[in-house]
DNA sequence: CGGTATCCCGGTCGATACTG
DNA sequence: CAGTATCGACCGGGATACCG
């Protein structure tokens, strides 16, 4: 890759797999919402139930992970209202990284028992 | 009024793998900077000329990064003074996360180019 | 060199209310 | 059920100036 990270990393967007894959992720709940549709397609009711997260906020990251291409909705009209999310292709390719968070994660949860975080209240 | 105000999400910090690593990735260099440090230790300078980054972001992010433990921070006093960061253990299994995200952003910047971004305009 | 301190702006997120 | 609309608080991050 290129050494020289030249602007405000907006302009490698597209060119920089870091600078691309921060700007997906960048949004509180999408490692989540992605996490929550790895197995399968989820309901938006059901998404507001699992995470707690306000309405609005869901709708839009949910509509930003649509355009960004990595999920899709459906609706189903027959009966009651029903509206699907589900990963695309390249959605579903992101859960190698869901996967590499998860031990990731869980490696720095297990690290965090043995090493609390340093005391932010000043101490005189 | 020292009431510890709690947001959405954060009672699952330390326990849902991706809520914490989504915690750590929040900053919008997180990921540059831990990229910048996987091949060994970089000044600040040498960070700074790398990332095109305010100097102050470059030093809170680091701040940030060194206290949740990914970071540390050696200072050389011998002749001019030199500063390098570098990866903590932790820090260094944290290169698994980082390589699922260069292979799954190619992907996804391989993606855009056959599939361009629709710019839907934000309904102004 | 390697930072702090400060100011300010814009975007994100959350709460609430309303709609088809 | 599945959203939209609106508003406001908060804070990340950029610019700039200064410091040891």
């Amino acid at each position: 890759m290129n050494e020289t990270v030249r602007k405000q990393g907006d302009d490698l967007f597209g060119i920089c797999p870091y600078v691309t894959t921060q700007k997906i992720l960048q949004g509180k709940w999408a490692i989540l919402i992605l996490y929550q549709l790895a197995d399968g397609p989820v309901r938006f009711n059901e998404l507001l139930r699992r995470i707690e997260i306000a309405q609005g906020t869901l709708s839009n990251q949910l509509k930003y992970l649509e355009r960004e291409g990595l999920i899709h909705r459906r609706v189903y009209t027959e009966g009651t209202l029903r509206v699907e999310y589900a990963l695309t292709p390249i959605g579903e390719k992101f859960r190698t990284v869901l996967q590499a968070i998860e031990v990731w994660g869980n490696e720095y949860i297990s690290y965090l028992k043995t090493n609390p975080v340093q005391n932010i209240n000043p101490e005189g």
